[in-house]
DNA sequence: GCGCTTCAGTAACGCGCGTTAATTACCTAC
DNA sequence: GTAGGTAATTAACGCGCGTTACTGAAGCGC
């Protein structure tokens, strides 16, 4: 086929200049002197021959991929579940896409780690790397910050100091719970988000903690429970919670995708909410809008969270060092029809 | 600031071997004379430096980028609520990572789309692509065909000889809408899931019309909406399907994300499912199972989709042609509790 | 001893571009 | 006429690797 690849040699031979030339003129480098008829040689010789610059070579000869990886720790199938995952790439999109970068998405399998990090940088595919759902026992993190890579965190990790994006997940909590509180709930359940091992979980339980005993409600460890993610984790734990013959008049459910489940197990007990038991969730994906009864619950700006991760990770990247070490959004609380007074 | 990056010449010199040994080994390239001794030498010595190949580099002396492109022509914020993009990503992922390869995510405006397709491959950064959602006004397209570039659809335009993966969609919503008129309706309504520019939207709706036809039921145009992916156009549709005075006992809703408003609009005007109305959806999202009375849908095997569009690009970029120009998965009817007989 | 073959390994080129140091052409000032 | 200076352009190197064509050395039959 039509297998004649156009490079900037290309280019100069039409316009009757060097390589050099062109490829100056077309990055438009500063504090060069080339001739305005030059220049416009060059461009038009550009247009007319359809170039486009090999972007492996740019990048070697210029020892930057202009790409940036949105690594995950989940496997393949866990990915296929996570609802969070369009909002995060549509707001990385929006920025990469105004900074003619590129996203790269690999998921990372947790036996590889502690090489897989590195190597995605070394191998000099990406410049940089927003990290999804970190894990606390994560130690390969730690090598990272002593690698001294352009990476960013979404979400937290307490012990650890690479940059973060994240919203402050134990006053979001807190702020859900006082809310139930305040509607004059005592019997409060919790169903976290995920496994303890992941960052979010513990500091929402904290938060919720953290409501509880200000407003003086003894904490009761058998109201809690960790889900995994998706409904279906939310269906067991509910179920679990309900045999369990605790009383709750209200939960706290740290995750929409969790509460989804949630109700679905309500439902086959016959509660209703908010009549029966009142229920608030956390993330207000578009679905708890549209949820019967509408979901009361805390809205986490995930899109923002994805721009602002990946502006820090240019800034980064220009190894201009960003003013804040940790930028935390703010939540807020939206109120729908899921909660009632008791 | 351990700024020594590691060359296959740091190899090659530790081995006491050339920097082409050194190739010939780690690349296990077949048909070369080298004793099972320097091998050793040259592995170890690879192990110890913690060599790691630049991927860019390998790109440009091998013309082979090893990463594919999964190209999406709808807006970031559209992507954002996008509910299949995770199943879609995790099934090209768990390809990807078998075979070694990247994954890069593309948005592509459509004003731009006429270069960009073809730029993406041009400029070298992927070896072939797939395309997400396609559009029939997409002329883009057509010149695609003719550059002879590896590229699989997903989903699948009629005047295309691209190759594509796709589900059968017409037969699929015929089978939905059969299932409805087995059940004794004869008013239905029908909401498709995008509008009709996108390839799968009035393919859906022709099944629609050859169940309804078959079985003697006149196609009433007044009975059809076109939603735009989100709950919130589903909403939108099923109300002014019911202010438009029309009478219908059921309804398909040719995506479930699309579903998800409908149901909501139902409730507002106090119509009960599958009572006073009786729902099928599209694609068996992992809410449908957990919605209230659980959805009654068409699986879609988005995974699969994705896993086998990858495969097929994989094999089109060794240029071994593909057995088959397009691949068509099968769908499945999930009968749950959103239906009832009239 | 000579040709022939197999084995083990390497020198050298090219991938397409960014970039620096050097070169040329053309002025100006004295 | 020469020194000095600026504007415009380029030759040449390097990025890190894949790959081809070539070189020795060793083994074998005669």
């Amino acid at each position: 086929m039509s297998e004649k690849r156009i490079t900037s040699q290309d280019v100069a031979d039409m316009a009757g200049v060097s390589r050099t030339t062109v490829s100056l003129v077309l990055n438009n480098v500063q504090g060069v002197n080339i001739s305005e008829n030059t220049r416009q040689r060059v461009r038009e010789a550009a247009e007319k021959l359809g170039y486009i610059p090999n972007a492996t070579a740019q990048a070697l000869a210029s020892r930057r991929a202009r790409a940036i990886g949105l690594i995950m720790t989940r496997s393949p199938h866990h990915i296929a579940s996570d609802t969070f995952l369009p909002q995060i790439i549509g707001g990385l999109l929006e920025v990469v896409r105004e900074n003619k970068l590129r996203l790269l998405i690999e998921s990372v399998k947790v036996e590889h780690q502690d090489r897989a990090y590195l190597e995605l940088v070394r191998a000099k595919h990406i410049d940089g790397m927003i990290l999804l759902t970190p894990r606390i026992d994560d130690t390969a993190l730690k090598k990272l910050e002593d690698a001294d890579v352009p990476a960013v965190l979404m979400g937290r990790l307490n012990n650890s100091n690479l940059y973060s994006v994240d919203v402050d997940n134990r006053r979001s909590a807190k702020m859900a719970v006082n809310y139930l509180i305040e509607l004059g709930h005592k019997n409060i359940a919790c169903i976290a988000n995920a496994p303890s091992s992941y960052s979010a979980a513990p500091d929402r339980v904290a938060g919720y903690k953290d409501a509880l005993l200000e407003a003086g409600i003894p904490f009761n460890e058998n109201l809690v429970r960790y889900a995994d993610f998706d409904p279906q984790s939310g269906f067991e734990s509910m179920q679990n919670l309900l045999t369990s013959g605790v009383k709750f008049t209200a939960a706290f459910i740290a995750s929409d995708n969790v509460a989804i489940g949630v109700k679905s197990a309500l439902r086959k007990a016959n509660l209703k909410i908010p009549d029966d038991i009142s229920i608030i969730g956390f993330d207000d994906i578009p679905w708890a809008q549209y949820s019967d009864p509408p979901l009361t619950t805390v809205r986490l700006p995930a899109e923002e969270l994805a721009s602002e991760a990946c502006m820090m990770l240019l800034g980064l990247m220009k190894s201009s060092t960003p003013d804040k070490r940790h930028v935390v959004l703010n939540t807020e609380l939206v109120v729908r029809k899921s909660c009632t007074a008791i």
